[in-house]
DNA sequence: GTCTATATCGGGATAGAC
DNA sequence: GTCTATCCCGATATAGAC
């Protein structure tokens, strides 16, 4: 691998783990064993690195985003489709930790991040709006978007959440815990049978959700 | 005022707007028009500050859970009772910005906050119950805990999710913005006429709350 | 109680040799 | 491409005069 893309995925996990507020550039020099000046010869500065590994985020994200628009979804699908987010959002954590303070230091991805965030939720709405059309699923706008919202929340916060209050959740748990709680927010607006769905609530909660929805989504 | 109180009321102040890792102890004692010695004099470094303001945030959050719990609620007492709450903790935003690293450089506040958090919670989760005692609730232990995650997640981040996306949500239209995200998640399992309570919602979806709760809470 | 002055430390950043 | 040496700066913290 090249000094320049090991430079990248040190960064990264290092900014997951500790917070890019406390990872400073020697930081990253010493985990790779390079000299901090040969860390400004191929990024200078953090500023840099962050913004590599934002266009990372954005353009892996945007591969699921198109790939969960190209054709129809089932609900089984969506869901699926929602537990591919938040995995890749949990590949960049860090962007979560401290948005406003990292918005601040680094103004330039402020944009393109928020432009990253409303393009997915809208993403969201759009597909719970289809389901909709097929009578699958019966909610006002307003309830459409109240959804969206904490769907949103959820993604962008919960590992937040979990944090503060101390639970150690691991990234496997994360993930089906996050599924969850959009399941229940998004359950009662759902027209179809109730063990169907249910049964997925259930998959989703005991976390054997790989097994259920896994071969689906292929 | 005393300068020792004055030195807290002017760090909330900053910590909550600019984040507590952006105000340095100079800053503090710059925006008082005193010295950093004098500061020092009073309070031996930002930790002690910290640690005083949580002091504060308990005991104000602790009034105002025991007034919850003296006397059975009504829904609509109960919606109040979470308006104070997140008011509350609004007051002291700069808590939940990112505890993690709070509780990383103030070790001291770790425990106690979580601590805090979960009471709580455990609060919220027994006037559920109560209320599904009274029949007027229905809903599923699981079910139950869900609703309560979620009152935290949007308690504890909703104001970070909304920095985030770059919506400029002043403080009043935050405070029923949460509320409403709370009102929907526990809608569909309260008993009582639909008519009646969408009317509550529909009142705290367009911000005249306090007009349709305020004597409801006195 | 309050000030000024100063010591210390860590992170960001760069110059110049190899 | 990589290293060493160094500089600058902001934040914390304290000493000692008033």
């Amino acid at each position: 691998m090249k000094t320049a893309e090991r430079i990248l995925v040190t960064s990264l996990d290092l900014f997951n783990h500790h917070g890019e507020n406390n990872v400073s550039s020697v930081d990253i020099a010493l985990e790779l064993d390079i000299s901090p000046g040969n860390l400004y010869y191929h990024f200078k500065g953090k500023e840099v690195i962050v913004a590599a590994l934002f266009d990372l985020y954005k353009s892996q994200m945007d591969k699921v985003l198109s790939a969960g628009t190209s054709k129809p979804l089932s609900i089984e699908d969506f869901f699926y489709f929602l537990y591919l987010i938040i995995e890749q959002g949990q590949l960049f954590q860090f962007f979560f930790h401290n948005p406003s303070d990292l918005f601040d230091k680094y103004s330039g991805i402020a944009k393109p991040f928020k432009i990253q965030l409303i393009t997915l939720e809208k993403c969201i709405e759009n597909l719970l709006n289809e389901f909709k059309t097929k009578k699958i699923f019966a909610a006002s706008n307003a309830q459409i978007l109240q959804i969206v919202e904490l769907v949103g929340l959820v993604f962008t916060q919960s590992a937040n959440y979990y944090s503060m209050k101390g639970q150690a959740v691991d990234d496997e748990n994360y993930l089906y815990k996050s599924l969850a709680s959009v399941l229940f927010a998004v359950l009662p607006y759902i027209n179809i049978e109730p063990g169907e769905l249910h049964q997925l609530q259930e998959a989703i909660a005991t976390q054997s959700l790989v097994g259920e929805l896994g071969d689906v989504a292929e």
